[in-house]
DNA sequence: GCTATTAAACTAACTAGTTGGTTAAATAAT
DNA sequence: ATTATTTAACCAACTAGTTAGTTTAATAGC
């Protein structure tokens, strides 16, 4: 007979923290950010922190994995059916791009990630970036020997892919004071769409894969 | 009468300071790094680290300072005669591409600035990062203008440059890490400077600028 | 319905340890 | 002698993490 109070599936008070974490971790990166600063932002007590997630880094970690998983499901889960290497690219791109457009903290806590020398991502090597690295490359090769694109190297292809893409997210803070004007607004991001798969199109593709 | 000890015009000991903490910052960021280890690391006392900086905030502008006044003098000294904007783009592109391969610090360092929300690189962005944009935006529209580039969005453009260049040495330790092989060995980076320069011939040149 | 019981959710106050920054005194150079 | 340079010891403030106890809500027995 189970007795006392039912264990709710998804709280709200660790929603609300992990959201709360989310935004400091990705704004101040995981040393920088406030452990009670993050619960005040959550309007939770400190010790509903440790209660729901045990401590600091792996609140940190279920904020990765947290978005990490969504990207997968978002960018990657409509495998493409047997269509050109050219629009399963496009479609990854796109795809991409949208996920980035509509979580902006992700750019910024991967980078923060990446740029760390410590090996402590050892598990986000492994469960995410090296399938979605071996995805990619796997693309381009087959874009490559069907003809769709030009006689490129996969791997180097797949870094400028991923560079071109993610850096104008990461940098968006800085880039607005730059350029004087709000590169995350909706027509903002639509040239920059625009302009990613144009350059794209004429760096990646051959001429006859081109016209569009 | 001058009397007393001479003052040092570059002090060893701030030097090395400096050096230990353009390591610790980009490794750690500005909140992650350890005073105490990086006087540890420069072989000095951690009252020097004040003696000589102010405070932890100064050092790390110093150190800001210090990388960005060489990227000025490597990148942009040779302000380009009145060669074609191809070649004016292409030797800015090997400066920058050399500039990182030769400062790994200096990428991380800069990302982890412009990924902080908070307005304290205003100084950054006028004194650097404008001029910077500023001067490649105006090679880019040479560059259509002339006819030697494809008709592009100077704008989008310069984000799609910079990033397809520094992404890579941003995140070059998960890189390594994810492709299995060390992404900054000579080898690797001539490899990644062709490719690069590969994709920007047919991403932006047009057809009959590009030949080589 | 009413109440005892139990587990889960929550809180305020606290602690142990860390960190940036200071200081007073010693040493070295001119 | 005078000033620059260096050091160990120190401290006040801060921070991650804990604890002891309270409240809430679900169930069981009556």
């Amino acid at each position: 007979m189970r007795l006392g109070r039912k264990k709710v599936e998804n709280p709200l008070t660790a929603r609300r923290i992990l959201a709360a974490a989310e935004e400091h971790f990705a704004a101040q990166g995981m040393a920088g950010a406030r452990t009670d600063e993050i619960a005040a932002a959550a309007h939770a007590n400190k010790a509903m922190l440790y209660y729901y997630f045990g401590d600091k880094r792996r609140l940190h970690r279920a904020v990765m994995e947290n978005l990490l998983r969504q990207l997968r499901n978002a960018a990657f889960a409509p495998a493409a059916a047997k269509t050109s290497a050219r629009n399963r690219l496009i479609g990854w791109v796109n795809g991409y791009f949208d996920f980035l457009a509509t979580h902006p903290n992700y750019p910024r806590l991967v980078q923060r990630e990446v740029m760390d020398t410590a090996p402590k991502f050892e598990w986000i090597v492994r469960e995410y970036f090296r399938p979605f690295h071996k995805r990619l490359t796997g693309l381009i090769e087959d874009g490559v020997a069907s003809g769709e694109f030009r006689k490129v190297d996969a791997h180097q292809t797949v870094f400028t892919v991923l560079g071109m893409t993610v850096f104008y997210f990461a940098a968006a803070p800085v880039m607005s004071q730059v350029s004087g004007r709000n590169v995350l607004s909706p027509q903002a991001l639509k040239e920059r769409k625009h302009a990613l798969l144009d350059f794209l199109d004429h760096g990646l593709m051959r001429k006859e894969t081109r016209l569009r």
